[in-house]
DNA sequence: TCAAATTTGCTCAAATTAAATCACAAAAAT
DNA sequence: ATTTTTGTGATTTAATTTGAGCAAATTTGA
């Protein structure tokens, strides 16, 4: 194995992981203890990754003892992230043509594609960079940058969105209500949301069970419009219904 | 097996598995570990690949160890580099209208720019972070993004580029020469460089020293075509010329 | 707080890989 | 026909990477 692709790697485990031991990636990555430590010690330099006592963490994670109950809480829905986005890459098959949103659920989507025949659009720079980097062809659609969600976002992202016919599409949401539908805050990320579902054939909806029974501002598809991939369902009068899949 | 048949088996093989080791191309290419390595060497002054102790990876995903030999390249023209930005970063008035080309050199000119009135057209998705994280308004090209630039180029960034009418654009290029004007080692980047400029009424080319009298393959614009911001020119056939603007 | 357990950073030797050199054959140019 | 150029493979030498061992530092648990 290449050392290049073993640092890839690393930083792969740990983007989804968020946090690994030299142990666990010794036995993952099939290199000894020093070679581990070695390879945490250039990422580190480089910036990409903070060593700790004992392996690595993402940066930017803060695990300060006021905020351990922020962290728990965020680690518990990245499990359930994790699960539902595993799930949901099994559905892009070869010659699918993908749309992804931009957001944080969907940016996990990417980390468990397989399927390089398929072709990917997506409104997230981040996304963009990640599907590239992972070696997927992919679109980036034109627009106006906003800066809240790295998302290309309106009236000229939705006029480029006009002309692909996407096979399936994954959107994440802010709420999800039998009445209102999926919605959002931002109005704009809204009919943006809109407009790309008018253009895709099958919508999956990726929503962690936290946003079941919670209603955003603006409303971007009827809740028949679209099948949610999620887990842990709670609230049983929506275990039942057919679009509902839970994993 | 012919020369360049193998060259391109290897950048092949290596689109699709990220990373190839000397080992691999050997046994797949049936040829000797000299002829591999020559191959990957050619390849990589071609700047198709990087070159890694056991084997290649792709552009794009480096986390090679020495990274400071990398800083030290980059720094190498730096000076030059921010003075040549930061004047060409004065140009930009109230109400222009944009065309910021990706590349290194356009991406230091972001840092001085000051006119928010401006509105901007960019097709390297760092350049329209960079702006939107300073409070521009950015609009991002539409299209297929490549890893080894993290620019939008081809068929499609080139259709979306015409609806756009640009008062002023600024250019990164590889080679200047006064007869194959500017040039760049990529044929689709060339392409989108030159749709760009069609779209554009004044061409601002910002360029160091060491790309005088250089010549890539692909030439995307006659010398005449632009204004070159440019600083410490060496040769007395430039210096005369009334679109070399030396700062 | 202190001792035990774990983890770290270090050196060194072994293994692997890179680069340089030489030899040879085929193709191209003279 | 002969010289030059180009491509290939083998060999040797230099450089890099790797894994193990060990003392020092850190964390853990009583």
């Amino acid at each position: 194995m290449l050392l290049e692709e073993r640092l890839n790697e690393i930083l792969c485990i740990l983007e989804q992981k968020r946090t690994v031991t030299v142990q666990e990636l010794t036995e993952i990555l099939n290199a000894s203890e020093s070679t581990i430590r070695r390879d945490l010690t250039v990422l580190h330099r480089k910036g990409l990754l903070v060593k700790v006592h004992g392996g690595a963490t993402v940066i930017g994670i803060n695990y300060s003892t006021k905020d351990d109950d922020v962290a728990t809480r965020q680690d518990l829905n990245r499990d359930e992230k994790i699960h539902i986005a595993r799930y949901a890459a099994e559905l892009v098959q070869a010659n699918d043509f993908v749309y992804i949103d931009a957001g944080t659920t969907t940016e996990l989507l990417i980390d468990f594609l397989t399927e390089k025949k398929a072709i990917f659009v997506t409104n997230g720079i981040n996304h963009a960079k990640k599907l590239v980097q992972r070696g997927f062809t992919c679109y980036l659609l034109g627009g106006e940058l906003k800066l809240s969600t790295e998302a290309v976002i309106g009236s000229e992202a939705i006029f480029n969105l006009q002309k692909y016919n996407f096979t399936k599409g994954f959107w994440g949401t802010n709420g999800v209500s039998l009445q209102r539908g999926f919605s959002t805050p931002d109005i704009n990320e809204a009919m943006t949301k809109k407009e790309s579902m008018k253009q895709t054939k099958e919508h999956y909806i990726l929503c962690d069970s936290s946003k079941f029974n919670q209603i955003s501002p603006v409303s971007f598809a009827l809740f028949t419009e679209a099948t949610i991939i999620t887990t842990n369902v709670q609230d049983e009068q929506y275990k039942k219904l057919k679009n509902v899949k839970e994993v």
